[in-house]
Order: structure tokens, then sequence, then C-alpha cells
DNA sequence: GCTAACATGCTAACATGTTACAGATACAAA
DNA sequence: TTTGTATCTGTAACATGTTAGCATGTTAGC
């Protein structure tokens, strides 16, 4: 996928304990090897670019190499890890041109979700989504901004749940997930927690005048306004993206 | 995923000769079977339901169970197979859900497409599409479906890339997979394609125009008939869907 | 006849041995 | 110094042996 050509710069920065045990997952090994794996490089404790060395994981999670095998081609489709055959495994560098692909995935599927939902929302499906921005409220007041975020990813995911379609939201997380991963080297501000509430507020406003075209606008405003803040990433952190 | 309560009814057809051999396609051999496998299963060459002897097929690709193992957990991702862990792997039965969801999530797709490529296209992709519309032109009067049905797949495919998003494509290919494979019970009525190109014409047009909404309108008017085509088929080949 | 314990066959999941290729390094030739 | 070639190392890709769970058929008990 991405050609690296000339050594492989930064090993692993300690070389242990940054992978969950698997007794924090469930399913098959091989699922909560995908699992382990895909938190250690959503959180940066692998670094974009850094070499995933098979054994030592295998090592590391206690298993052989099947299901770490499974779960690394499983990463490789969603763009977490770019596999170069019969050579070695690393960890994909931020791309601005991948982010940018993710938020427009992410904004044309909840677009065209609050269009559909929007006429047809019933009152206790309101009701849900007034009490998650009552709790939003809350902990923007605590100033607690993981949970926040957390409440945050419940809301759209609440939203896309309306439509009654069962993987929509699984394929708009997988769209998110190097926006995700980008996020992390954003401090959280608080005034932009403040603005992002607002959004979510003129969504819920919108949705529940049932104007489809109000709704869109809604959630369109709030999904391009993110993007913005990914922009500069580039500039100010180039060791984790892709030369180009 | 789907919980096969009890007895797994039709068995192979005829034993063989459903799958292509491996020099038809390109890549690692995991890929190469994956490739074999999906367009058996896509060509309905694998029924619905049908269980998946994993034995037999390393034998007729000539391959070990890995390649295999790895080509079946990538189409158990895309939905084309339900595995049950320890029992067995099953072609996976049409679900009219599934359809209605992956034509919503390409529909959300494309409108996004169209909406921010038009304002933006060039003359040298205008002539792109216009050249495909003349091909497609002529293979109606010929009467060559399958010709026809190449080219529609191949507009969608340069609409889609105008955007310059690389994955766009292959994830509205994913969703749309079942309905490729629901498609296959459907005779070409040649009524119907000449309405398509009726409409993939419209959607030119519009794009001529460079009015996003004309654009939207015009891809919505498009795939919206597309999906009235199908919703038949659950009455007309209950076999060959889930029970609900 | 009906139910439940048991035995059997088949399968995915997992473990591990083997192969072949990419890439780095060393060194020879120009 | 540069360039080409041989070798050597580490890895993914592949092959195959092993384990354990599910479905089903059979038999024992009532």
């Amino acid at each position: 996928m991405l050609q690296i050509q000339n050594g492989h710069p930064q090993g692993p920065v300690d070389g242990h304990a940054r992978l969950r045990p698997l007794s924090d997952f469930s399913g098959s090994l091989a699922n909560r090897s995908y699992l382990a794996l895909r938190a250690a490089i959503l959180d940066l404790g692998y670094r974009p670019g850094e070499a995933l060395r098979k054994v030592e994981i295998c090592a590391q999670l206690g298993v052989s190499r099947s299901p770490v095998a499974e779960a690394i081609s499983r990463l490789a489709a969603e763009g977490l890890v770019d596999v170069v055959p019969q050579a070695g495994t690393y960890v994909a560098r931020f791309s601005m041109d991948e982010i940018r692909e993710g938020a427009f995935l992410r904004e044309a599927i909840e677009l065209a979700a609050v269009e559909v939902i929007a006429p047809i929302l019933t009152e206790k499906q309101l009701v849900q989504l007034r009490r998650n921005l009552r709790v939003q409220d809350i902990l923007v007041a605590d100033g607690d901004f993981r949970g926040f975020y957390a409440l945050d990813g419940e809301m759209h995911e609440l939203i896309l749940s309306f439509t009654g379609f069962k993987k929509l939201a699984y394929v708009a997380d997988t769209a998110w997930l190097h926006v995700n991963r980008a996020r992390q080297l954003i401090l959280p501000m608080p005034g932009r927690v403040a603005e992002t509430l607002e959004e979510h507020k003129a969504i819920l406003a919108a949705l529940e005048t049932r104007d489809p075209d109000a709704a869109r606008q809604a959630m369109r405003a709030h999904l391009g306004r993110l993007i913005t803040f990914l922009e500069p990433l580039e500039r100010d952190h180039p060791e984790f993206f892709a030369p180009r």
C-alpha cells in the first residue's frame, strides 16, 4: 500500500506494556488480539511508521502467530497498518488525504442519516437524544473532556441507529478511525468543547422541527468545523505523516 | 453473526467446477483464493445457505488451508459468508434489510460525490463521461446487456474517482455487493436498460450544468429506481432469503 | 413411544514447522 | 567514489499437525 523506501526510523519505544491483556476483551483469540492491537495503535502506543514485530506481540499476548496474523490482516484492511510482503509490517503513518477521505465518508453517511430520520423520529428517540445532551451539558460544566467525547460518540451512534441500519455505525467508525487517531494529538480546548456542545444542540433542535434540510445543515456545520482543527496537524507533527 | 438454528439444507449442487482457477487472478494465494471464491459467490455458483467445504476448496484450488482461511475471513467481514465457530461456514442468504442498507450507503456516497464534483469538474473529466455514455448508447443498441452493465459500473467508478478519494469506490462496491448478487436473479429487461441509459444521460446533463443540487437529484432518481426492481425479489425467490 | 446420555464425524480455531522473498550489508570491480 | 554483485538476515506467506466445540445419530433408560 505505502512504499517505505529506506530504513524504518523509530523502533519500539520501550519494547513492552503497550498492549492491554487479552482478558480485557472478548471473542476468539484472533478477535481479542485485533482489539488489543487496534486500541494500542489508536492510542499511539505504537507510533506511526514503527515496525510491528509479530513474535514479540505473540509473546506479549501469550498466543501463537495464527490469531495475530489474522488480527494484522484485519488492521491492514482498515488501513491502520501497512504490510510489505516478505519484509515487514508497519504502523501506518497519518495521511491528510486519508483523514479528509474519512471525514468526507462520515459526513456523507451522517447527512444521509439525519435526512431520512428527521421526518420519522419517534418521541421516544427524541427523549434519548435529549437525555444524552443533558449529560453532555453536565460533563462540560465539570470539565470532564474524556466523558464528553464518549457521549459525543454515543450521540452520533444513536442517530445512525435510528435509521434502522445495523452496519452503518461500523462503516462510519471505520471511516473515522484515522481521524480518531489523529485527534490524540490535539489537546482538548475548553472553548472548542463548549462550541461542540452548541453544535450538538443545534442538531437536536433541527431534528425536533423534523425538517430534513435543517438537520442536514446543522450536521454539516458540525462536521465541517471538526475538520478545520485537523488541518494544521500535518504542519505541527510532520514526523507522524507520510512523506508526500 | 447469523444464527443458523437447525439443519443446513442444500449441499453442493454438483460438487466442483464452480471456482475459476487461481491463474485467472493475481496477487498472493490468499488474495487469489479470495477473488475466486468471491466471484463464485456473486455468480451464485455457490448458492445462499450452502455450506463451504474448506478441504474441498483447498483441493480444487490446489493450495493449503491457510490462504483459504484468510480468504474466508475476508468474505465474512464483507458479509458474504457466515462463519459459525467450530461448526461450519455458509454462504450468506440474501436479506432485504442488507440490500436496502447497501443501497442506502451507496446512495449516500454517490450523492455526496456528485455534489462536490459538480462545481469543479474539468473539461477532460466531462469528456471521459461523455465517451463512456456514447459507448453505453452503442451497447444498448446492440442489445449487449453484459457490456452495458460493465460500462454502467465504470461510469459510477469514474464519478467517484473524480472526488480524488481513493477508497471511496471500494467502500461503495462493498456496500453494493449484496445488491449485485441479488441482481443475478433479475433477467435484464430491454425496457429497463433503455431507461437506465436515459437516467445516466440525465446525470451527465446535470453535471454539465455544474449545479450540485441538480446532480444530486438526477443521481437520486437513478438509484431510487434501481431499488424498486429489487423489492419483489424476496417474494419471487424466498429460498435465497434468510427466514425472518 | 419418548427422552436423555453418549458416541461419532465434521469443522473452525489454534499451534508450529517450512519456504521464499525483500532489503541490508559487505565487498569486488570500475 | 561509485556501481554492481554476492551473501546473509529477518520476515510474511504458506503448509500442516493438533485441539475443542457443534450437530447429529444411536443407544440406554423410563
